[in-house]
DNA sequence: ACCTGAACACCGTTCAAGT
DNA sequence: ACCTGAACACCGTTCAAGT
């Protein structure tokens, strides 16, 4: 409408804006156009505040975990409890990763836009860090912990919206037709993987946050020594 | 050119050309456009084959996962080597599956188009049911065993590629200056991530098979009674 | 059944121009 | 500095029409 310097929006203001987008109407939606027109600008004014999508992106992750709650834990308890305590906190903040970023939809697709070495990440990992050592772990095997923690909350993530996001192509195929890898239609003998049959009412719920909430338990026993 | 039911193009002979775009232009090159372009034919025709580009991303899942080795275990090394060979194995598939995924650029973005409910997504469970149950799980256990050691492979190809996928922008721009959530430029101050300092030349490799082998084995550590 | 060509409603990004 | 409007080179998908 009106050219001009006139009323400058916080990069707060167009997070905000990107993210009420991104859980009304999911990732697809995050456009530059999209985000721009939901502020009121055009796409070519959002390039005044992000050079490129991909900038908007990772600004959205740090945005994210800027709200991570990594909790707290007093010297009263890293020094009596022992690794007990620490490994329940770690167990939390897993947990608080996960939620963060399962309670957005197309999170994942957030993460990938580039590496997690914002301040907000760094906050993330340092925590990690810290915990890890206060089990006793040298400062070597810890980094290689604090990452391993990460690529499973992660990588939970990843297949847990993968198993969301097809509801509707689903829908319209024939479950029980399946098309393989040379394209030829067959029946999905369930027989053949009988053990795959026999949990499948489990597969059914394993992404709950139980299932989740499990794996770290094993994973952290492995990690901790 | 001329219409009409000339010649069929197999599905094997679409979904390798969206494999040799996927390896020669990345994951954004893999359009319907673009696929059919190199096939010689137009956008339309390739809904003849696949009703969406969700169906073709699907496709080229199941195609890489036919190319996944599940090597082999004999009857012997199960019931006289015990557990140890065993986890030797699933080592080997992890290593395999990461392998396969790692080797095609954007091959997280292809997961991550459906669920893993496939014959040969199916075939690699079902290998791993097989080989946790013959550590002594339960088949409940054995179902989340097989399905973290999944979530692991997954969110290290993950976190992977959002490390690789950035190298054009973050050239473009000072590695010292950085954007906070609330957009105001200030310096990452890493005296205030003292250990994740000490650690970054760690960090730098730890993306590696290494790196990967070392918490797949921790992990199995911690799922293997 | 398999294909074409045109069209619809979108993308990210660039650029000259305005205030 | 911040913004607009037009443009470029793309998307996925649908539809009527041809053989």
């Amino acid at each position: 409408m009106r050219p001009g310097p006139r009323r400058s929006l916080t990069h707060a203001e167009i997070l905000d804006a990107a993210f009420d987008l991104l859980e009304a109407k999911g990732f697809a939606a995050v456009s530059v156009r999209g985000v721009a027109g939901s502020l009121g600008i055009t796409p070519t004014a959002l390039y005044t505040y992000y050079p490129s999508k991909n900038a908007l992106l990772r600004g959205m992750v740090e945005h994210l975990l800027a709200r991570l709650d990594l909790g707290t834990l007093t010297e009263a308890d890293s020094a009596e409890v022992g690794v007990a305590a620490v490994r329940a906190r770690l167990v939390r903040i897993a947990l608080s990763l996960r939620e963060l970023l399962a309670g957005h939809a197309g999170a994942l697709g957030l993460i990938m836009s580039g590496p997690l070495d914002g301040p907000n990440a760094m906050r993330l990992n340092e925590t990690l860090l810290e915990q890890f050592c206060a089990t006793g772990l040298s400062l070597d095997d810890a980094a290689r912990a604090a990452y391993a923690l990460q690529v499973y909350a992660l990588g939970s993530i990843a297949l847990e919206s993968a198993e969301v996001d097809v509801e509707s192509d689903a829908a319209t195929s024939d479950p029980l037709i399946v098309t393989d890898a040379s394209g030829a239609a067959l029946w999905t003998d369930l027989a053949r993987f009988p053990m795959s049959e026999q949990t499948m009412t489990l597969v059914a719920e394993r992404n709950s946050t139980a299932q989740f909430a499990w794996g770290v338990e094993r994973l952290l026993a492995g990690l901790i020594g």
